[in-house]
DNA sequence: GTGTCCGGCGCCCTCTGCTGGACGATT
DNA sequence: AAATCGTCCAGCAGAGGGCGCCGGACAC
């Protein structure tokens, strides 16, 4: 707020009686109001008020009726001189929405609106709400906000009833606390505060800090006792103010921060204050709960006090009740009033621990015989109240009042001003406001974890304990969460557990969670776009896994590798490209080779050239590719290189490719073929092999796209010879696992791991591709010498450990592995009394004792 | 003094959805 | 063999419904 803007600020006049003037820095908001007044001419509705300046200047709240605004020509957005009334675009979506509210709102009225006047650097939101409303109002200086990292002031507004509105009208909330000394926090105007009016500080975090009203009203009632402009005085009757250390420890943090001077009270007792509202002769009642006791009780954490709502009675309209001028008891240990001796007695039984009437059957003991036999009816069973409408009975009315409502009438009177949220009770809508706020008062103590209610932040304790009362009457296992536990044994335990059919195609998944949301994205995908199938209609971007990924609308496109067709799913584009499958794209122009990819045919082109330019530097060996020379050069010239076998299980025939031996064993009846000295026979031939070529990857981009040989096609020595080069390549880049051998086959079978997350301190687990490298003996590399193509042989055992098998003479089946195609490369090996020799001392054969039963 | 009304708190439950590791299938 | 993908699955939190119980206030 800026000095012109202070200086433009007049004293109040006369005819808004009810706004008081105290700090010059603060008028500004005053005078906002009143020329917002006198510019529509009159002011019907009663002020709100800003009670809290204190050393934060500028900063600064006011609310007024929602038709003194309009007939003030006032909106949310009127600029007066070089103030005006502002409306933050960039408040929190919620606010946003109450302005949105109040804008329309504006139009029809509405029978209480609050209004929020701010400064120049001000900016405010406003709401309109009916009775039955709770709003939240956020004034918040940026300015300041900025510098003194001071949040903003909220205003909470509760049910106001037309008497009590009317009430207001001709009374004033007077504030009495804190008097203007230098340095101390300085309360600047007094303004009629409706009944249920709460000024709150949001912090910058989101934390809510009440502005303590009643300090004003003290600090005013004393100072401004006599002033003329003042009707009526708010005297200050329940809980007295709020403790100064406890309640503005938060402010405190503020460099920046002076406590109140004035001095106040502790509140004693109970969580509603009740304010004394002074109209003429007469004395209104105003309650205001108060937070600060919640906060004491540890109930509500320090940062996050409950504080957005303030009173949050059921709205009934004639809540503000009238008493009588006189009030001749009161007590002395609270503020408490009341006409008569008898109230005075009973309630002061609220300020002791007596409690005479005892539970006979448990001990507990109450103050009243009513609370005592209501206790005892909890005993008993008794439950008087029955309902109509159902079995169900309750020990008192009032239960099966909200029984009633819940489960019959529907009835909802507390309703969220800020989404259509209604709830039976009060404390349910005060927990939803919490999810509109982001407050979190309940701060878990072993971590940064903050719940908005008592139940999560117990719940969220489990994490920590390692509690799992959840236990499944079939299995055992225990979790943390019932919902947990009972979606197990649905998905474990129970047949015919209905699936998740996904809308766009036949995939079933198990959890609705998994296949994602069915929300409309209509608006996601853009109608113009030619893609309009029926995929992404019902489907919400930010759905589950499978709706998300594969039918989930791509804005860009995506284009087929293959064609030029573009999709927008990848689900679509992914059955497309499938179409594309066996196409063989590239063609020789020399002969009649086709395939599908460039290098391939690249390498093609060279065998029609004889183009060899890559040279081996040991031996005058020339290669079409330089992996091919790798390879060959690893085979020949490099001694640490061992090949790898595969051995059948069923008949010990070694095999050079792992999946060959897989077909074989597939088809193996554990006979031996024998060559006539006995070793075991090769079916097929040997070098020249006929392969089987990995199959294509039908998406991927990646270059090792091979053709497929297996389908019975001939496509010419050169080919036949180009792709053994290139398997042979393949294999090379596969199998660059460093040749360290013998490699000692597990003992023990991998153990399947159980499935979903693991446990907290989960046990070292065997991989589950060890199932594999269970029945592996030994690996070895073997070069080829025609070739030079190095590849993995793997010994593997059969039944008993390798050692096993080869003292006893058996045929061990070895295959070279040159990557993972399936080509054939048979070499049938006999591990006879010699090779026993060779084997090694623990056991395992030996390189030395492999690469002699390949020579053999 | 007693009964009733009402507010408030706490607890427990269900439903829902997100997250990330595990794991089999595919490439 | 390794990378990738998609589903399974438990863990965990958000939100809300429902009810038991206590205690203050008030009328009779």
């Amino acid at each position: 707020m800026d000095g012109s803007s202070a200086e433009a600020v007049d004293a109040p006049p006369k005819d808004f009686p009810s706004i008081q003037a105290v700090h010059s820095q603060e008028a500004l908001v005053v005078d906002l109001l009143q020329q917002a007044a006198e510019a529509g001419g009159v002011v019907q509705g009663p002020a709100a008020v800003i009670l809290e300046q204190g050393h934060v200047e500028g900063m600064v709240a006011a609310a007024q009726s929602q038709q003194a605004l309009l007939e003030a020509g006032v909106g949310v957005s009127v600029q007066r001189g070089e103030v005006e009334m502002m409306v933050m675009d960039s408040l929190d979506p919620t606010l946003m929405q109450m302005k949105t509210e109040v804008i329309d709102a504006a139009v029809g009225g509405s029978s209480a609106t609050v209004g929020v006047v701010a400064g120049a650097t001000h900016q405010a939101a406003v709401a309109t709400v009916d009775q039955t409303q709770i709003i939240t109002l956020q004034v918040v200086n940026m300015e300041e906000q900025a510098a003194l990292g001071l949040g903003e002031l909220q205003l909470v507004q509760v049910p106001v009833s037309a008497a009590a509105v009317d009430a207001l009208q001709q009374g004033t909330f007077v504030d009495t606390t804190a008097m203007p000394k230098t340095g101390d926090p300085v309360i600047c105007h007094t303004l009629p505060l409706p009944e249920g009016f709460q000024v709150v500080k949001v912090g910058a975090n989101g934390e809510v800090e009440t502005v303590e009203q009643e300090e004003g009203v003290e600090a005013h009632s004393e100072e401004d006792e006599d002033d003329a402009e003042v009707g009526q005085q708010l005297l200050e009757e329940g809980e007295e103010a709020a403790q100064p250390a406890n309640h503005h420890q938060n402010w405190a943090k503020d460099p920046d921060y002076q406590p109140p001077s004035g001095g106040i009270k502790k509140a004693k007792k109970g969580k509603k204050s009740r304010l004394r509202y002074a109209e003429g002769d007469k004395d209104m009642d105003v309650s205001v709960y108060d937070f600060e006791e919640e906060q004491q009780e540890g109930l509500l954490s320090e940062v996050n006090a409950e504080k957005v709502v303030g009173n949050m009675k059921p709205p009934k309209p004639t809540k503000i009740k009238k008493k009588g001028v006189k009030k001749t008891f009161q007590c002395e240990l609270c503020s408490y009033t009341c006409p008569r001796r008898s109230n005075l007695d009973r309630h002061m039984k609220s300020h002791t621990d007596e409690r005479p009437h005892k539970c006979h059957l448990c001990g507990r003991a109450f103050r009243t015989v009513t609370l005592l036999r209501n206790h005892l009816n909890t005993h008993t069973g008794t439950r008087p109240h029955k309902c109509t409408d159902c079995d169900m009975a309750f020990v008192t009315s009032g239960e099966l009042v909200r029984h009633r409502r819940y489960k019959h009438t529907h009835e909802k009177p507390f309703k969220c001003s800020m989404c259509d949220y209604a709830s039976v009770e009060v404390s349910k809508l005060k927990r939803h406001i919490r999810s509109h706020t982001g407050e979190r008062p309940f701060q878990c103590s072993l971590c940064s974890y903050a719940s908005r209610d008592t139940y999560k932040l117990k719940r969220h304790m489990r994490t920590h304990s390692g509690e799992k009362p959840y236990e499944c009457y079939i299995c055992h296992a225990r979790f943390t969460q019932s919902g947990t536990m009972k979606m197990h044994i649905l998905q474990k335990h129970t047949e015919n557990v209905a699936k998740f059919h996904c809308p766009h195609c036949d995939t079933v998944i198990a959890r609705k969670s998994d296949l994602g949301k069915n929300g409309q994205c209509e608006a996601a995908r853009p109608a113009s776009l030619p893609w309009a199938h029926s995929v992404c209609l019902s489907v919400c971007l930010s759905a589950g896994v499978h709706l998300r990924k594969q039918h989930s609308f791509i804005e860009t496109g995506k284009k087929c590798r293959y064609c030029d067709a573009v999709f927008h799913e990848r689900y679509a584009l992914i059955q497309h490209q499938k179409s594309h499958k066996n196409e063989k794209r590239f063609k020789c122009d020399l002969c009649d080779y086709c395939c599908r990819q460039e290098r391939h045919m690249v390498m093609h082109r060279r065998t029609h050239t004889g183009e060899k330019p890559f040279a081996c530097s040991q031996c005058e060996k020339t290669f079409r590719q330089k992996q091919l020379l790798d390879m060959h050069f690893k085979r020949y010239h490099d001694p640490n290189f061992v090949p790898t076998a595969f051995v059948c299980p069923k008949c010990s025939k070694t095999f050079t490719r792992r999946n060959t031996m897989a077909r074989h064993s597939e088809n193996c009846n554990g006979e031996v073929e024998e060559f006539e000295n006995g070793a075991a026979t090769p079916k097929k031939g040997r070098r020249g092999r006929k392969r089987k070529m990995r199959t294509r990857r039908d998406e991927d981009d990646s270059e090792d796209d091979i053709p497929e040989q297996d389908e019975g096609e001939e496509e010419g020595e050169e080919e036949a010879a180009l792709l053994q080069e290139e398997e042979d390549l393949e294999g090379m880049e596969l199998d660059q696992a460093p040749a360290v051998i013998p490699v000692v086959a597990p003992d023990e079978p991998p153990v399947k791991r159980k499935r979903g997350r693991p446990p907290k301190n989960p046990k070292p687990q065997t991989p589950s591709r060890a199932g594999t490298a269970s029945s592996v003996a030994a690996t070895i590399q073997v070069e080829d010498e025609l070739t030079g193509a190095v590849e993995n042989i793997i010994v593997k055992k059969e039944g008993g450990d390798a050692a096993t098998s080869v003292k006893q003479g058996a045929d061990l089946a070895v295959e070279g592995g040159v990557g993972g195609g399936e080509g054939v490369e048979e070499v049938e090996l006999t591990v006879n009394q010699e090779t026993t020799a060779a084997t090694a001392a623990n056991g395992d054969l030996t390189p030395e004792m492999i690469l002699s039963m390949m020579d053999r």
